[in-house]
DNA sequence: TATTAGCACTCAATGAGGTAGAGTGCTAAC
DNA sequence: GTTAGCACTCTACCTCATTGAGTGCTAATA
């Protein structure tokens, strides 16, 4: 791995300086460039020895011999974990945030999409949300309704205004008592959080106390269940997908095709961003990181959002290696800021 | 318009011959290639004289003075409306798009992204599938369920397994007999069809009735009345976005990028979408017929689905103009027939 | 010993010139 | 009416030379 201190201040502050430099032009930073811009009070000659150095260590790359220096995924890493200088946001820009939060959201799901798009506009890269993991804890009231006389509507209700339903449809006539009777009884598991387990044989013993064939009996549960496993499921929110087209590094149409192809993979992306993030902190999956190939150009940048350790969801962007890492740092920071005072205010005091 | 005895039978075989080889290789067609290729008994020159004419009535283009021919917006609509031989699907496609909608899916949502999925995995375009508007009249039933004391949970169920809720919290406590009031007064109204016009006057009235605030009357009836509009709402859905960027006059960045933003915009292709197609026919939007400047290179072929005359939806593909439009219309007519089934399947004998 | 000026060298990017080939339009002959 | 033939046009592609940014190394300097 990194050796912390393999790298004395000069060249600290040197590969800060290419990178800063790259992050901002996407060409190759050159010795003259780092020696007129940085007052260091050294020539051209002296950084491209150090150059070198950097080169040597791992921390650069040349495209070819006559370029620029450009960061490897190891000076991107060494850069995001000592060097990068979050500052807050511009004024204007968390203005222009919050008047984009502002309208009130019930919905918990719509909050969440409104979050990834504005991460996507203010940063320009790809956002992505993944909702908060609820456990079963969570949930409020199951309800069994008789829709006429040959179907029944299974509700699921969690905190945060999350309801999920499924209809069944059988061919037996469903009294009004006996589906009450069912009604308890799904609630009861699920104060038992045993619900997962339900199996046959549990139904043919709810088949003595009420008069219900079996697989009807069965049927309603494991709607129930699955309805529960509904509000169990993480649901993603990525926006902004076609943005990674407007960076250079992204020009070759079938690179840039490969990628929008992957990004549009819910699957993987939820695992590449379910992080084993700890509280607060920034992760930061720098190109090759990501054990994906597709994916070797890219970095991701992700945190926990959420009230702390409770259901805690995550929040992220993914954007070419070469991204203003500290201006998505900061985007991000605020924006979970307000996200998460919205949290509070619909889940409200919930366990 | 198109003067439809405008070209002679030579003039169609040779423009349908230029059309049928352009969309193939997606190079432009000279003469040589049509005369060796099309038995017509015809030399270079013959063809070139009658491409000459072609040229001038507008039904194919020059990229350039020593290029060969490209058809024009109304060559492709000439070609579409006369020239174009529909054969049915080969037996081996036919085989997989029904293997695909094997499936027995029960939520009609999932029945359109489906059908969606399997346009644009067979054609190689982008697929568009919209839900039939639903009107209110099929609207089974309408129930307002107490998740706690500060919350109800407003449930609105209509045929094809489609069901859609409001929760709303309130600081009043509800009791059940009123719930139960409120209840049997919203399925009035709905019988009524008339929910769409309660207003303040309206929740007064049942004030007197029970006894709850108009402000908490109000909300639960509007909630009731945006349930049924999100039922009568359409829903879109766009699958193989990125396939356009398969085909090579689609190979310019900027353009990739304006094209595939507009195919994000929902509302947009909606509206490109929602077409008069008359029962059962194909609807073709040729490039700049398409009023939008970014559609000039995109067509759209449309028909409806659905059950006859009742609640119709709009199936379609949109891909370059340069589109294999025969093979587009066979695919669609198949999926459209395993389509319908399945609505029926879903929606039984509904009204 | 650390720094730097100077210089030879490398390589991508750019542009000019030249060629090949696909295709056309026109003319004259069939 | 059809077509062979030919001059012409234009793109695509190749090659070659030039430019300029940037490097590494060496020798001189502080």
């Amino acid at each position: 791995m990194v050796w912390e201190n393999e790298l004395n201040e000069r060249k600290r502050t040197i590969l800060k300086s290419i990178i800063d430099n790259y992050i901002e032009s996407a060409q190759p930073v050159g010795s003259r460039t780092i020696a007129r811009k940085h007052e260091l009070g050294l020539g051209s000659a002296t950084i491209r020895n150090e150059m070198a150095d950097l080169e040597e260590l791992g921390y650069i790359t040349q495209p070819h011999t006559s370029a620029g220096r450009i960061p490897s995924d190891k000076g991107y890493r060494f850069y995001v974990d000592n060097l990068m200088q979050v500052q807050s946001l511009a004024q204007d820009e968390m203005i222009r945030i919050r008047k984009a939060m502002d309208e009130r959201i019930e919905e918990i799901n719509r909050l969440f999409r409104k979050a990834s798009i504005i991460i996507s506009n203010i940063t320009g890269y790809t956002s992505v949300v993944v909702s908060p993991q609820l456990s079963r804890t969570r949930i409020k009231s199951i309800q069994l309704l008789k829709i006429d006389e040959k179907s029944i509507l299974v509700v699921v209700v969690a905190g945060g205004g999350i309801v999920k339903n499924k209809l069944i449809s059988h061919n037996q006539v469903v009294e009004d008592a006996h589906l009450a009777k069912l009604n308890q009884a799904a609630n009861l598991f699920l104060a038992d959080k045993s619900i997962g387990q339900l199996t046959m044989p549990v139904a043919v013993d709810l088949q003595r106390e009420i008069n219900m064939p079996a697989e009807v009996i069965l049927a309603i549960l494991e709607s129930v269940d699955e309805c529960i496993k509904k509000i169990e499921t993480t649901d993603i929110y990525l926006e902004g997908i076609t943005n990674i087209l407007n960076y250079p590094e992204f020009s070759d149409l079938i690179k840039a095709r490969e990628i929008l192809d992957l990004l549009n993979e819910e699957e993987i992306i939820t695992g590449l961003v379910r992080s084993v993030t700890k509280d607060k902190q920034f992760d930061f999956k720098i190109g090759s990181e990501n054990q994906i190939d597709e994916m070797k150009d890219l970095s991701i940048i992700t945190t926990v959002y959420g009230r702390e350790g409770k259901d805690v969801g995550t929040i992220g962007v993914i954007g070419p290696t070469r991204m203003a890492y500290s201006k998505v740092v900061s985007s991000i920071k605020y924006i979970r800021e307000l996200l998460n005072k919205e949290i509070i205010r619909l889940f409200g005091d919930d366990p």
